[in-house]
DNA sequence: ACACCAGCCGAACGTTCGGTCCAGTTCTGG
DNA sequence: CCAGAACTGGACCGAACGTTCGGCTGGTGT
C-alpha cells in the first residue's frame, strides 16, 4: 500500500472518531496494517499521525481553496473558486473538515495554536480579496469572517441534521449571490 | 454541593475534552468528587453522565433560543431574540456548543439519531417563523438554513482562529440584518 | 551465495481506562 | 439520640490504551 492511501484510511478514522477516540487498535484494524507495522511508517506514535493528517489536511485546503484566492483573474470569480473548492475539499459536505475535528482536548492543545495562526491568515486573504471586489475594509473583513462562519456551520448542520444536501444546496445559493456583486 | 453546580462543572470537561477524552479521572478531579460519588449521582457511568449533559444542553439551548419563536410576537423581533438567545446559550461565543462537542464518535452513535431528529424540529420552527415573516416556504427554509449555520459557523470559527469577538460582531450585524427586513 | 534492510507482525510492556467494592463519614427523620 | 439513608474516599478490577521489542519475511546489492 502507498504512503497516500494509508494516510487517506487513517484520516478516516480520525474524522469519525476525532483525535481521542482515534485509538491504535481501530488505526491498525482500518488501515490493514498491525500496530507495530504503524510505529513502522511514524516512529512518533499516535501523535505523528495526527500531527501528519493535520498538516495534510491543511496543505489540501490550502491547494483546494484558498490557492484560487492569489491568481489574478476578477475577484468575484476567484471567490466563487474557493467556494467551489471548499465543496470538493469537504467533498461536497460528506467528509467531516479534520481541522474542525481536531479542536478539542489533546489534539487542541498540540495543535491549537498553529491551526489558529493559520486561520487568521486565511482569514486575512479572504478580506483582501473581498477587498478587490471593491468592499471597503472593514466591511470586506465582515464579509469574509460571513463567508468561512457560513461554510463551515453548513458542514457542521449538514452533521448535525444529518442531511448532506442542505450543504450542497447552500454552496449553490453562496455562488449565486456572489458572482453578480 | 448542589446538582446544578456538579453539572456544570462536569459540562465543562466535555466541552473542552470532548466526549472520549472526558475520562472518568478528569470528571472526578475536576468535580472534586471520587469516582465512586460520580457513580452515586450517576449510576449509569460516564454514559449517563454524557446522555443528562446532552439533554440539558438541548433543553436549555430550546428554552433561551428556541422559544422565543414560539411567542406571538412580531416574527422579526422574535428572531432577533432568537439570535439573543442563542449567543446567550454561548455565553458569547466563549462556550462552545456540547451538541457539537458530541458529533463524533461514540457520544453521535449513541445520541446522533436523536440530535439529528431535534435538529429537524428547531430547522422546521425557524423555517416557520421565517414564513410568518413574508417568506415563501422553500425561501424561508433557506433563510432557516442560513441562519443556524451562519450562527455554528461563526462559533466554531471563533474557536478555529482564537478570537471570540468574531462571534460577537457577527452576531450584531446579524441582529441588524434581521430587524428592518 | 550471502548480507542487508524495509516492511510487517505477535506478544508483551507499563499505564490508564471505565467501573466496582467496601469501610467509613455525614446527613436526616423519628 | 439513634437508626438508617445518603454520600464519600481509596483500594481495586479486567480491559483497553499507546508503545516497544524480537523476529519473520521477501526483495536488492554485491
Amino acid at each position: 500500500m502507498d504512503q497516500a492511501q494509508l494516510l487517506s484510511r487513517l484520516q478516516l478514522v480520525f474524522q469519525e472518531h476525532g483525535y481521542e477516540g482515534a485509538t491504535l487498535s481501530k488505526l491498525a484494524a482500518h488501515s490493514g496494517l498491525g500496530k507495530a507495522s504503524l510505529y513502522h511508517h511514524f516512529p512518533g506514535g499516535k501523535a505523528e499521525i495526527g500531527a501528519t493528517l493535520l498538516r495534510g489536511a491543511v496543505e489540501r485546503l490550502e491547494k483546494l481553496a484558498f490557492a484560487a484566492l492569489r491568481q489574478n483573474a476578477n475577484p468575484r470569480q476567484r471567490l466563487t473558486e474557493f467556494v467551489d473548492g471548499f465543496a470538493t475539499y469537504t467533498e461536497d459536505g460528506a467528509s467531516p473538515c479534520l481541522i474542525a475535528a481536531f479542536s478539542q482536548g489533546s489534539a487542541w492543545v498540540a495543535h491549537g495554536d498553529a491551526v489558529a495562526e493559520q486561520f487568521q491568515s486565511w482569514r486575512a486573504l479572504l478580506a483582501a480579496t473581498f477587498q478587490e471586489a471593491g468592499y471597503k475594509p472593514r466591511r470586506a473583513r465582515r464579509e469574509a469572517d460571513a463567508l468561512l462562519g457560513v461554510l463551515y456551520g453548513q458542514l457542521l448542520l449538514a452533521k448535525l441534521s444529518d442531511d448532506p444536501s442542505a450543504f450542497r444546496r447552500s454552496i449553490k445559493r453562496l455562488k449565486k449571490s456572489l458572482l453578480p456583486g
